[in-house]
DNA sequence: GTTAGAATATGATAAAAATCAGATTTAGGA
DNA sequence: TCCTAAATCTGATTTTTATCATATTCTAAC
């Protein structure tokens, strides 16, 4: 999330970055974030290019794209999905006995990283109302 | 969370369990189980009684305790708590790019753990109200 | 074309979390 | 009193996750 915020805020089509220029930004060594950057890119949810000239950055279609797909990429679609005490599906119509507690605030989540993307923070950010502390 | 609601369900002070005869309902390794237990005895969460007739059990004053006792001994209370981008403090007034995506979905959830005691949770699976997929 | 700079691929190592194993303590009952 | 059944304690092992290291492929520029 950090390393593809701090892409988003400082790079585009004509301005790329190199995991080294990246990773002390936002504290993560290296050799992670070269994966976890591979498996981003490997999925389309961020571009690269190789070679001189080359490196990680946001095309503005990445941009658009919900956040979802970057926790779905990296932590797997079940990670937010799944039932509290395991029920094979979490729905209000058989909850488990901690499903109220979380009642709709995990589905409010969800549908926010469904409904917001990359560039909706970025925006944000801009404006001062929020911080990326990088 | 599974094993102390299977307990709050299944014992008092007059009926205990021990965990041989818990782990497989809750579908835990024996092991693993006993050490979460333990560690919940020892901070009181729930209670225990060693020797023959001895085990694991809910007392009372056990099932009264809210339900973030449970996560704060075993995930410690930084888990539920911190922001996601790891600002040294979350809260609105500096909030990162990712907190209002949260919004009070996270306070909503650790205020209910807070306020609903494992006692609350029973009662509604007793009613059939919730299932405890147990 | 050749070179050098980048991501990519692959496998090894380290750290953390989960699991296992066994010795130790406590307590009930014969 | 002694035996046995349970939790407790301690440390080791396994599994998962994070991190490292290195060889490979692609590509822009000369
Ligand atoms: S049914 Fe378990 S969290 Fe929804
Ligand atoms: S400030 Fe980051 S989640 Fe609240």
């Amino acid at each position: 999330m950090k390393a593809v915020l701090f892409l988003a805020l400082h790079t585009d089509e004509d301005h790329k970055m190199m995991v080294k220029d990246v990773y002390g930004r936002i504290n993560v060594p290296q050799s992670y974030l070269a994966k976890l950057l591979q498996e981003l890119s490997k999925h389309n949810v961020i571009s690269s290019a190789r070679g001189p000239k080359g490196g990680f950055y946001l095309s503005a279609i990445n941009k658009e794209l919900p956040l979802i797909k970057i926790v779905d990429v990296i932590d797997g679609e079940q990670r937010l999905r799944s039932c509290l005490l395991s029920i094979k599906e979490c729905d209000s119509e058989n909850p488990c006995a901690l499903h109220h507690l979380v009642g709709n605030a995990n589905s409010y989540f969800i549908e926010n990283l469904e409904n917001t993307s990359i560039a909706d923070l970025i925006v944000d950010v801009r404006d001062g109302k929020t911080v990326l502390p990088l």
